[in-house]
DNA sequence: CACGTTTACTTGCATGCGCAAGCATATTGC
DNA sequence: GCAATATGCTTGCGCATGCAAGTAAACGTG
């Protein structure tokens, strides 16, 4: 019994992820010229400490792999919405860091991102469900890191 | 207020659908040898009406293009999960239609589907935790086409 | 200090996917 | 009945992504 609403709910979640995915696509790439995942990308950034990561870290938190984030920094850069920061220790490491441009267009961005969250949840949500939904998908999400919210 | 709170939600979706397709797709690649999308595939046709969906209706229902129907279909039918088989009152309709194999197939992946899905749950989800979440997440789906539940 | 191991990043290759175009068939309007 | 349009499917192309291998730098152990 239990097993079965486990299944329907991952079910719905992966569901749920794509509408999501579909309905912000269409906005951010119209409105702002920039895909979904570099979107996430400037947020996971600007919610960082100094508004910056290692490319691991941003991988890890995006679960993406190392080298996606690589191609994806790129062209960001070349827009001038990121810069790369070399570590003085450690030279290994390559940050990614948020610029002033970037940084105005993730705050534009994460504007139409809560305009459509909202068109999600139509007008039946009372803020009492609104809280409890956020309440049992936090622990789903709690132990992963970068929570971005 | 609640702006913020659909922002989280939304987030939160995404994040857990990462998870939750993480999950899945290592043991469907090891168990089975499929991804998470022929398994869903299998599953719609399995929910269907003679175990058949024609290619744009599978499209729809799976939230991609009618391309990549097409394509994921060839192996599954080599392998011989699936098969062809045509409308003899309209010659462009060409059905993906589960075999016994395929159905058998399905059952299993189903089972480690749910497998999964308990311990996406651990431990602390009581059973009204989890029929409230999914009371929540339908009103976020109910209007998509194929519910799979 | 030297050598092996680990870590951070990049690059080559293969795969999965969407979009636009093409083709065959069905439906509609006249 | 025929042309115009719409529908279902496939194919060519480009983009995004993961994996494995390669490189460089830091770390650990003797």
């Amino acid at each position: 019994m239990m097993e079965k609403l486990c299944l329907q709910n991952t079910l719905r979640i992966l569901q749920s992820a794509d509408q999501i995915k579909a309905r912000l696509s269409g906005d951010f790439a119209s409105v702002h010229g920039l895909s979904v995942n570099e979107v996430l990308l400037l947020m996971h950034l600007a919610q960082a400490p100094l508004n910056r990561l290692s490319r691991v870290e941003l991988a890890k938190r995006m679960h993406m792999s190392a080298s996606t984030i690589t191609r994806m920094a790129a062209p960001l850069e070349k827009i001038g919405l990121v810069s790369r920061q070399a570590d003085t220790r450690d030279a290994r490491l390559a940050f990614v860091v948020l610029t002033k441009p970037g940084l105005e267009k993730e705050k534009e961005a994460r504007a139409t991102f809560a305009k459509q969250a909202t068109h999600v949840f139509r007008d039946r949500w009372t803020q009492k469900d609104l809280e409890q939904l956020s309440i049992l998908l936090h622990r789903l999400t709690a132990d992963a890191p970068g929570d971005l919210t």
